[in-house]
DNA sequence: ATGACGGTAGCATACCGA
């Protein structure tokens, strides 16, 4: 079982990069986020013509996230529970794979910056804290009962120097602040691990380069996809990497796939 | 230190992003 996650950065800006991609990867489930769609312009017919059926939570202009899959779905919930969110950030439902249910979501955590034109503003770091515990409260319920667990998606969180091109540029930046690498490590402590760091514990892993100058050619990117699994799906892990090809097209989205194989028996 | 660059809404330019 192959299973994805991929920040598309409007799913119908990338419709012709993306099915493309689907048709020569190949993935059984893809957690999709920033679909920048509602639910009357997504395309869930040109997806069905290959084979996928989906779930989305959508949103007008920003965020928005989905996961679509080959095989039975059932949605699960369409929010985190007990966070009021007026964004589209969290998805999960259960995919039935030979029989075998994994419960998969599709997470957009909040990049949590000040705007440009107020960089004094903390409004949205704090709502990034907030939304880093809502989520840590739900992952602590999902760690309980055994059902093997993918939590994938753009978690807008750097981990250490390594996932980043320049770690001093960036120690004040939302990405990388302490209290936001805690609150990531403290999920990972539920019992959630970082598939990419089991597989290449010191590889370079960026999963993003901003569309700005020559990043992407001169790799100037960041770590801040993360596709984290329960106990049950380390032991069936056998493959995890980041794949580059979709980024070098042309009209990319800034994030490329993350992608893991599992056996499931 | 700043802004690049791209998407959306909607028609000029503001907002958002990492």
């Amino acid at each position: 079982m192959k299973v994805a996650t991929f920040n598309v950065n409007s799913i119908n800006a990338r419709l012709e990069n993306f099915l493309a991609w689907l048709k020569s990867a190949s993935p059984d489930v893809v957690l999709l986020q920033e679909i920048k769609s509602e639910f009357n312009s997504f395309p869930f017919f040109d997806l069905q013509a290959v084979g996928y059926d989906a779930h989305i939570v959508g949103q007008k202009s920003y965020n928005g996230v989905a996961i679509i899959s080959k095989h039975k779905m059932k949605l699960i919930r369409e929010s985190l529970p007990d966070f009021e969110d007026e964004n589209a950030r969290y998805i999960e439902a259960m995919i039935n794979f030979n029989g075998k249910d994994i419960r998969v979501a599709s997470i957009y955590l909040p990049n949590g910056n000040p705007p440009y034109s107020n960089p004094d503003d903390t409004s949205k770091f704090t709502y990034k804290l907030r939304w880093m515990e809502a989520f840590y409260k739900h992952a602590s319920q999902l760690i309980t009962d055994n059902i093997p667990t993918i939590l994938g998606g753009d978690y807008n969180v750097i981990m250490t120097d390594k996932d980043i091109y320049d770690p001093d540029a960036f120690r004040n930046n939302a990405l990388f602040k302490e209290e936001v690498k805690q609150r990531m490590k403290a999920v990972e402590y539920l019992g959630f691990y970082d598939a990419y760091r089991i597989k290449h514990p010191h590889d370079i892993g960026y999963t993003f380069w901003d569309y700005s100058g020559n990043a992407f050619a001169a790799d100037l990117g960041m770590r801040i996809d993360y596709l984290l699994i329960s106990p049950q799906v380390v032991d069936m892990l056998d493959k995890c990497e980041v794949d580059k090809s979709p980024r070098g097209n042309p009209k990319p989205s800034d994030h490329t796939p993350l992608v893991i194989e599992v056996s499931v028996d």
